[in-house]
DNA sequence: TTTATTTACGAAACCGTTTTCGCAAAAAAA
DNA sequence: TTTTTTTGCGAAAACGGTTTCGTAAATAAA
């Protein structure tokens, strides 16, 4: 910039305002710095300009895992509109991991970030780590997997009724003893999709509240091996749904290899996003969260808080409906 | 900063040089500023560190796409190396248009990265923007997705083998007339596995390979029609092989729309790290690439090249090898 | 004891912007 | 014509760290 203004015969303070196009400056001198700072190419100083303003222009986006069709199209939806705003995304991974997704969110509080977009993570017991978030001023919102008791703005989608919903599909098609595969005991999200599922039960009589909630936390191989000893065991669920999409491929391995029949010995509902769901032997029936849209809303929620100068908004929750698509997987014969 | 120079009756050079370990400054007052940070919880700025040491402890990842196994594989592996170094990750996605990958690029140029990995777009046309990002010297490593022609460092796979690899296995098992599905002529990922793919046929005197190679580049309801297209012909390919995951899971798509039975009446084999490969009906024979593994790589690689002074070093090529799995899409009736 | 060296710290410049405030010259109002 | 207002710009002080350089006191060497 102090070349800019050598260049020109100008001050810094002209330059910097003539690039800000301030009223201050007039057309002539603007043209003349605007040529300027293309044949010297110039560029900002993005450091410099975020020291002085207080704004990085920046958010974070914390989740579990990107490998995952779920968190990868909401990323998208996330990109759409931080693009559009001229935002940077920094992508953090938790690795499901609490005490790792702690350390994440006090780096956040650093003020590298003017926002925070998180999905917590299934092994994530308090909420105090976003609760400094908030005390720092830096506006959270969670998408998809929050954390209750929290006064702060989330989008979800519909789980207890997707719950209820999943159980009800499998038990109209004739299941007697359907189970819920949870990832966290913990997860609202998962709570409220386990309260929904055993509401069902409850509601026609079927099944065995008491033990139809299995909780799968720990790592890919551990919970491989549950799901085969659960296939294994002599009374068998007749119905399985699973919460997350690593649980539905894991239970669609072990089926193949011990050569349980889907949907004639097991029927099958998957909370997921997989695109190769109708392609899969069998064709998987799968509740279908929004996940782009989940991502996209929950952006625009967020930069609504960065541009707000008081915090006068009360904590917004928005509600986008996943839906129930039937396939192979949960047939009658 | 100055809160804490206040605290101690010190000076800020005095608390700056304590916190980053100086030998100027005795232990006592280390210990002192220490305690003291801790009890007032200071945090450095990041912005002021970064504009006074030009360093910004952040690095760019730009890829077509994040909704796509091997893509999300990558990001893990790039995010472990970049944890441990304790950088942060900004995620581009150029959404395979090359005007938008430029504009990412130029972003990069700000100096608010300190080095950019990069899978180009399949519309990418010319490397000049990254040869700007050199002229910057900042540091580029490509993975997986190259560029020709530039002295850049990189990591790939052996396209060239895989492709000759794929044609021989569907010529081994039967097909008379294989064609490949490219994203891109322009990609050079493809065009080695498009010219491996062509030296196959052309060593077993197998198919036509004037018209083996096919392009589809465009939306991904474009290239379904013309999948579907293809496969009414009435000189129908008996084998396909696909150069990337989204074609595999639309070609799959089409067959069972048009009833096409794999492997059948159509063998296939896809470059894909699809984890759902072994549950796809018929389960899918897969190129898998050591996605974590060439984003590691990739990150380590471009690490190096940003810790070292001068620029000494010629440019690095890493190839790490992928395999075939063999399952029923490929098998001999 | 005198001189040389080492140790521990502070003052101030600097990184590249933005912004406040002041001040001439030009334009408008009196 | 004189007075007021507007317009266009520059000097300098931030923003929050880091680094150079200078210096007094403490220690070691002569």
């Amino acid at each position: 910039m102090k070349a800019l203004a050598k260049e020109l015969n100008i001050s810094v303070a002209t330059v910097s305002k003539a690039l800000n196009d301030s009223y201050e400056i007039s057309q002539p001198t603007k043209r003349k710095v605007l040529e300027a700072a293309g044949r010297l190419n110039y560029t900002i100083n993005p450091y410099a300009s975020s020291l002085r303003n207080k704004k990085s222009k920046t958010i974070a986006v914390i989740l579990p895992e990107v490998a995952d069709n779920f968190f990868s199209l909401a990323i998208n939806g996330i990109q759409s509109v931080a693009e559009k705003k001229g935002y940077h995304v920094l992508i953090y991974l938790s690795h499901e991991n609490f005490m790792h997704e702690k350390s994440i969110v006090a780096e956040c509080c650093t003020g590298r970030v003017d926002g925070v977009l998180i999905s917590v993570a299934s092994e994530t017991i308090n909420g105090d780590h976003i609760v400094k978030l908030q005390d720092e001023n830096i506006p959270v919102v969670f998408f998809d997997r929050e954390f209750e008791n929290l006064s702060v703005a989330k989008v979800i989608t519909n789980d207890y009724e997707c719950g209820y919903l999943a159980a009800s599909h499998l038990i109209k098609n004739g299941c007697k003893n359907p189970v819920f595969l949870s990832v966290s005991s913990c997860l609202e999200i998962c709570k409220k999709r386990a309260q929904g599922f055993l509401a069902a039960l409850k509601d026609k009589k079927t099944g065995h509240p008491e033990t139809a909630i299995i909780e799968c936390k720990g790592t890919k191989e551990e919970d491989y091996s549950k799901i085969k000893k659960l296939l294994n065991d002599k009374n068998r669920p007749d119905g399985i749904v699973t919460s997350v999409e690593r649980l539905a491929i894991s239970v669609y391995l072990a089926c193949h290899e011990l050569n349980v029949s889907i949907p004639g010995a097991l029927k099958m509902v998957a909370f997921s996003t997989l695109e190769t769901a109708p392609i899969l032997n069998p064709p998987l029936t799968t509740i279908v969260q929004p996940a782009f849209d989940i991502g996209k809303t929950a952006t625009e929620l967020l930069f609504k808080e960065i541009e707000r100068k008081p915090n006068n908004g009360e904590d917004q929750v928005v509600i986008l409906p996943s839906s129930l698509i039937e396939r192979t997987s949960s047939q009658i014969l």
